[in-house]
DNA sequence: TGATATGTTCTACATTCTAGAGTATGGAAT
DNA sequence: ATTCCATACTCTAGAATGTAGAACATATCA
């Protein structure tokens, strides 16, 4: 053990968090709901799941078929979760960017 | 007023951060070698000014010449200092990731 | 005056970000 | 059954960001 730390790109570390956000319920489209809230701008649909297969082959994430939606029908759904791995990223993306916000004295928290 | 708001990549933050950091003595070896400390990676010097130069040109951090070190000489150092856009930039980046980190159980402060 | 240390510029390529059109599929209406 | 529509995903492509390293510049000191 002692491989490099992998860090997650911005817009990766948003959309793996929209997707601890949702839970049971993290497929495409809600993903792509909850991140246009957070973010307050539009992202189109093709962003998310580029950024999340591309995340996915990391193995960060994995995703599995789910049904359609019951009353309206429609395609079926694609469900991610986000495995150990990308928890661990999350952790280290986060540690990184702590080590250098520590003592500044910036107008948010510098948690 | 209602421009979206501009974010940063994400080593376009960690390098804002590290010339926060380093106060008065921000310059291209120094930005270096902060970063590389505190991502625990090396970070070629290329990648340092590459970023530095296009954060500057979207008006987040300005920069001047300054003058050689003393005892051993060398070329002139180019000073950098974070601008009040830089700051918005920061605290905006910093809140659209606070807003999906709210209330997750994650291994990590949560802040 | 040229060896050496300090520091920056330039060029190139890889990865990530982002948009949007196109495709797939299930239920409802007729 | 056939068409319509809503839901959801796949694909392609181009722009922006990330990253490396060789080349270049310049001040000091032997």
């Amino acid at each position: 053990m002692k491989e490099p730390k992998e860090y997650l790109g911005h817009f990766e570390e948003i959309v793996l968090l929209a997707i601890l956000q949702l839970k049971e319920d993290a497929y495409g489209a809600k993903i792509r709901q909850k991140v246009s809230e957070a973010t307050e701008r539009d992202v189109s649909i093709g962003a998310i799941y580029a950024t999340l297969d591309r995340v996915e082959r990391k193995g960060f994430i994995s995703s599995w078929q789910g049904e359609s939606t019951p009353e309206r029908g429609g395609r079926a759904k694609r469900y991610f979760r986000v495995e150990g791995a990308g928890m661990q990223a999350l952790n280290d993306t986060n540690a990184r960017r702590n080590k250098l916000t520590a003592g500044l004295d910036l107008g948010f928290d510098a948690a």
